[in-house]
DNA sequence: GGGTATTATCGTAATATTGCAATATTACAT
DNA sequence: ATGTAATATTGCAATATTACGATAATACCC
């Protein structure tokens, strides 16, 4: 044991926790604010920004990508990665109803 | 090595990052949307609810507890969680400083 | 006190994540 | 083709997470 039981949740719970984790390091966090403040799309200043080696900012874009957060298009000889604002919104949207659905009064 | 490397990133970072990961797990999702869409404190309805052992959800619910969303109180012999609000609520704001501080504009 | 119900902790096994060195791939130069 | 710079993949070690049975602790009741 020790793999999580998806078959008995939600899909919505599912993906939402599947979100969280992506969120739940602090280097992608590092990653997702630079590139999202960029003006012009960024390459890898961000292994220099950063402080981890190039492989492991690379498996962090990887899971970053992963939940389509990312737009990665050629321009010269440099990869560049973007913010999909799209994806971005929709995530955005998922957060606020989670925190937003809380009925309960008590304590 | 395999240990984040905790001090290279701001405490905004880190902070941000150690509150998605009691989010990044279904169970705790699952818990949380119970907890906080009842009228009255709850107990452990939750073991029956959600289909974990009851270890399981008690480990979860002390993730939970850690960054502060559960205030637990004694109400009869039951144990009575309930989301501590104020919480909620900060760190509703912290994902909403997050998703909202995107300005990059390339892609 | 003894019995019962609820929650927490301990121990342990299975699995997942994190990080990096080494290596491979890709794209563009010359 | 050869060289160079950027990014990806592989392999592996260290650590963390997830899950649960067994057991302990706690609070109530009689």
């Amino acid at each position: 044991m020790g793999a999580t039981k998806t078959e008995i949740f939600t899909v919505l719970q599912i993906d939402l926790a599947a979100a969280a984790k992506v969120l739940a390091h602090p280097a992608r966090i590092a990653i997702l604010n630079h590139i999202s403040k960029q003006e012009h799309c960024i390459c890898n200043d961000l292994v220099a920004e950063i402080g981890l080696a190039q492989p492991t900012i690379s498996q962090h874009l990887n899971e970053i990508k992963k939940i389509g957060l990312l737009k990665g298009t050629f321009e010269g000889k440099n990869l560049c990665y973007c913010i999909d604002k799209e994806r971005w919104k929709e995530l955005q949207t998922i957060f606020q109803d989670f925190f937003g659905g809380i009925t309960q009064n008590c304590c």
